[in-house]
RNA sequence: GCCGGGGUGAUGGAACUGGUAGACGUGCCGGACUCAAAAUCCGGUGCCGCAAGGCGUGGGGGUUCGAGUCCCCCCCCCGGCACCA
């Protein structure tokens, strides 16, 4: 071995190694169990980022750990090829999407050979090849076919100068990222995908995921939204409407019904065709509505606003006029466009009824105004008064109080101040969201929410206005792209027999690869050579779909095509996905969690029922890796704007006791400002390039860093510190290693007699081994297993026994922690395993296995608590029984003065942990 | 706004099942080596206190022999998003 630690030469030989031997070539008859380990394929953007770095070292790190376990692991690697930022790429540096993309692959496949990782490159693939996509076009021909594809029409972001969709990402304070023009939307047709018919399999599904991260699992569920609730129809006032009908709406309280005292709908109802017509406020409140984004995260934020239309629809209990409005929160897209509002018991309408003066109607009531209506209740009865004669239509309207003992027979005063006094009651400041008891609801006074729901629902029903129903929030997924840089949508329109799929023998639809967009509409929209065709069905001319499919079609479903990549005959071979699916551990980033994961759930399902893939979930596993974050530093400009610095040109000061107190920059000295620590970004000019640290450092170190700074779930906070503390250890290992091996290499220990110190690193080797085993395979954490093994390479360092047993020990050590550091720093690892074991081959090493015997301890150590306080330990035999234990802890010093003479009140063991007196 | 996840030394984090708070790394301080520096190695390092001891896991309360961990209230940060009726 050399003295010094020379990564480049040592990750250089490893990496040729495994190539030569083919280590990492998944094999389908190995006759271990196979281990499918998947890390999310990435978007060939130019380079990696750290985040790559981070997902792909922890995907190869399982990946080398479960194959020392003994299992035929199968790790592949392709490309997410198709999307937005090739054709913003092409369109600044006048390159077709397709070359741009094919070179950013060749780069990045390199980088990633470079950081070591045992990948099977045989089974790569790219999603914007044809032999790919082809088989995404079948699946769709099929789909249509059955149903589960369909046409409809549905708003997009228009951008009235470039005439072109854009993206939500390309809209910027309501404007188009490259005209600057107001945004319109706009109603287009789209292909969908069913997906809502596999809500409720989606939603339950979820139960059986236990290896899913539950925070994962709940975003999802809250994504499908299932609730159950009430459809109620409002029949329209037909003076005001102009016509008969019914005003539908979704309730998940029908309890509240009751309290309803408006409705709301959204600016595209159909109820507000004429109206809109003839009330020029109306039509201009109802246009300034559809302006803006599509984004549902622009609607969220706006004001909230209504108009009211002068239409009315009927209370159908009550038969009151209820008014109808228009507000822009209430959405044509969710249910039915319309929802009954009940101020009283809804923040929304609560706020909005504040707004705008609406009534409030109290019907459910909290423990204490129950009890002051039940007062009211009898006082009532005492003067013959019956409580559900007068409340239908005044009473609960608080606003209007003064007014209803007019309707009412003669009564006392009494009754009159009782009556207001509950109306002041009522009189919250904010509404009353939870379920409780109903007043001021006629026939169902008294009843429960639960109950209320039941007969209010059976109520409806009966009169034929309304049931009860159960509602997804999940919305069909719409896949059409009025883009160039994906998929074809296999789809020949024929004026003569309208959507025609293009048959099996014509596929694919090949997109032209030699093709620079101008960000000015769909380029493929302007090639006839691409949509000119002939009709399959009728030979007819007939025009090509030319818009594309959204790119997280490509991404549901290439987890199943590593199972054959080459498979030329149809979307997977059926045996190799049988053999290698599901996926036994999935690893990407959390910003996932919804829409490519439930995508992909959902073509599993789609692909089982098509017969081509077994089970009913594609990944068993689910990791989520935290962001890489790094401080930001920044200077203002005179315009007030800020200037982002990169932290490699910055030099932060630290006072005596090493806190931050400034940062200058290195090419001028002057101060810079320490902005917080974020997301790496372009935006905030504070990420790093792994490039520079692999050159600088090694791979190892790279990967060292990554799993030791934080466990893979939580962010992860770059330090160039950091990493050069991982060198160091790397550095540490070496030269330990290399030592040992100077003085002649032994066979590791077996057995014989042991000083009590050798016996003492042996019995902390063989913990070390059981606790990184678990944090590598039960609990995923690689930094605590990392600082196992930094803890016994110092307990190494100082064990400087030289007898034959003593280094057989060393021997024993050494070659353990190799093998449980190959999983992070497998360049390392080989290279130590060279020097330890000359002619082996760490490849055929399984992960070492904690000794038992090694492990038998006959005194341990257990801690004395004076009243829950630290007071001092104790040094046992490991079977003391307990009235040993409580002499000897009452016998200790620092008992005894604790105690100052008085007795101990009781005595709590743990056993083999702690002996707590409370005194 | 809603949902989810967090808040532990100067700092990244550890403490896995309610049982020694701060492992390991970084930084800082001191020392060795060196003409000197870097690198390397050794020692120290939660706060207050001379010490005995006390205090300490965002803040307040509670349960418990014992709480970073469980319960209630509040504050702050991060992520996701959906006014979902």
């Amino acid at each position: 071995m050399q003295p010094n630690y020379h990564p480049e030469s040592i990750e250089q030989q490893a990496q040729r190694h495994w190539d030569e031997q083919q280590a990492f070539h998944a094999g389908e008859a190995s006759g271990k169990p196979k281990y499918y380990c998947l890390s999310m394929f990435p978007y060939p953007s130019g380079k990696l980022h750290m985040g790559h770095v981070r997902n792909y070292t922890i995907g190869d790190v399982l990946s080398r750990y479960q194959r020392m376990k003994g299992y035929n692991v199968m790790q592949p690697m392709g490309w997410d090829a198709f999307g937005l930022p090739a054709e913003n790429a092409a369109m600044a540096n006048n390159v077709p999407p397709a070359a741009w993309t094919y070179s950013n692959i060749d780069y990045m496949r390199k980088q990633l050979k470079s950081l070591g990782l045992g990948i099977d490159w045989s089974r790569e693939i790219a999603t914007c090849r044809p032999d790919y996509y082809r088989w995404e076009q079948w699946l769709f021909t099929r789909l249509f076919k059955k149903g589960v594809i369909y046409k409809k029409t549905a708003s997009v972001n228009w951008d009235p100068v470039d005439h072109t969709v854009l993206a939500n990402e390309q809209v910027i304070d309501g404007r188009g990222w490259r005209s600057g023009a107001l945004v319109e939307k706009r109603d287009i047709p789209m292909y969908f995908f069913r997906i809502t018919q596999y809500a409720e399999e989606l939603l339950t599904g979820l139960d059986t995921l236990e290896g899913w991260p539950e925070q994962v699992k709940t975003m999802q569920r809250n994504w499908i939204g299932k609730s159950s609730g009430c459809e109620i129809h409002f029949s329209y006032d037909t003076e005001s409407v102009g016509k008969s009908g019914v005003l539908k709406v979704y309730t998940t309280r029908p309890d509240t019904l009751m309290g309803a005292t408006y409705v709301a709908v959204a600016a595209e109802h159909p109820i507000l065709e004429k109206v809109a017509q003839n009330d020029v406020h109306l039509k201009s409140f109802i246009e300034r509505c559809k302006r803006g984004s599509v984004a549902e995260a622009d609607i969220a934020t706006m004001e909230k606003e209504g108009m009211p239309t002068g239409l009315f629809v009927m209370h159908p209990i009550t038969s009151e006029k209820l008014p109808v409005w228009v507000a822009n929160y209430v959405l044509m897209g969710y249910g039915e466009g319309a929802v009954m509002a009940v101020p009283a018991h809804d923040e929304r309408d609560y706020a909005f009824a504040m707004n705008y003066d609406l009534p409030v109607k109290h019907v459910i009531a909290s423990p204490e105004l129950l009890s002051k209506w039940e007062k009211l209740t009898y006082q009532l009865e005492a003067e013959g008064i019956e409580i559900n004669q007068f409340e239908l239509n005044k009473f609960g309207m608080i606003h209007y109080m003064s007014g209803i003992l007019t309707d009412l027979p003669e009564v006392s005063l009494a009754v009159i101040e009782a009556v207001n006094e509950f109306a002041d009651q009522m009189q919250i400041e904010s509404p009353n969201v939870a379920h409780g008891t109903l007043v001021c609801s006629g026939k169902y006074n008294g009843l429960e929410s639960h109950e209320a729901f039941e007969a209010i629902s059976a109520d409806l029903q009966t009169k034929n206005c309304g049931q009860k129903r159960t509602q997804y929030r999940l919305r069909d997924w719409g896949i059409s792209r009025q883009r160039y840089w994906g998929c074809p949508i296999p789809i020949i329109h024929c004026p003569a027999c309208g959507d025609v799929p293009v048959p099996d023998e014509q596929l694919p639809v090949v997109l032209p690869e030699n093709v620079v967009p101008d960000g000015a509409g769909s380029p493929l929209a302007k090639m006839p050579e691409f949509y000119e065709c002939a009709c399959p069905q009728c030979g007819g001319k007939a025009r090509r779909e030319t818009d594309t499919m959204d790119t997280f079609v490509e991404s549901s479903w290439y987890y199943a095509r590593y199972a054959s990549p080459n498979c030329a005959s149809g979307m997977v071979d059926k045996q190799a996905a049988q053999q290698w699916l599901p996926v036994d551990q999935y690893i990407g980033g959390i910003e996932h969690a919804i829409l490519h994961l439930l995508y992909a759930r959902f073509f599993h399902k789609l692909m089982r029922d098509e017969g081509l893939v077994q089970g009913d979930e594609p990944f068993k596993n689910l990791l989520t890796q935290g962001m890489v974050v790094a401080p930001t530093f920044y200077r203002e400009t005179e315009g007030g704007k800020k200037q982002w610095i990169n932290p490699s040109e910055v030099e932060v000061k630290t006072d005596e006791r090493g806190r931050p107190v400034g940062a200058t920059l290195r090419a001028d000295g002057q101060p810079v400002n320490i902005g917080g620590t974020e997301k790496m970004a372009k935006s905030k000019n504070n990420g790093v390039d792994p490039q520079a640290i692999i050159n600088e450092f090694g791979a190892d170190t790279a990967r060292l860093f990554m799993m030791f700074a934080a466990p893979p779930d939580q962010q992860l906070e770059w330090s160039d510190a950091g990493v050069e503390g991982a060198f160091r250890f790397l550095k540490r290992v070496w030269k330990a290693t290399h030592d040992h091996v100077e003085q002649g290499v032994v066979p590791a220990y077996r057995g014989g007699d042991l000083s009590a110190m050798a016996k003492a690193l042996r019995l902390q080797l063989h913990q070390t081994i059981a606790k990184v085993d678990d944090d590598m395979g039960r609990r995923k954490t690689f930094n605590t297993a990392i600082a196992a093994n930094m803890e016994l390479l110092n307990a190494l360092v100082k064990f400087d026994e030289q007898t034959p047993a003593a280094r057989s020990v060393a021997q024993e050590v050494l070659e353990a922690v190799a093998l449980m550091l190959n999983p992070i720093v497998p360049h390392l690892s080989h290279a130590l395993w060279a020097g330890l074991r000359p002619g082996d081959d760490l490849l055929a090493q399984a992960f070492p296995k904690a000794d038992a015997n090694a492990l038998m301890q006959d005194e341990i150590e257990i801690v004395i608590q004076v009243n829950g306080k630290l007071r001092g330990n104790l040094t046992v035999a490991k079977n003391a029984d307990k009235a040993t234990l409580e002499r000897l802890a009452l016998a200790h010093e620092a008992v005894q003065k604790q105690l100052a003479g008085g007795t101990a009140k009781k005595i709590v063991i743990v056993p083999g942990r702690l002996i707590n007196i409370v005194a």
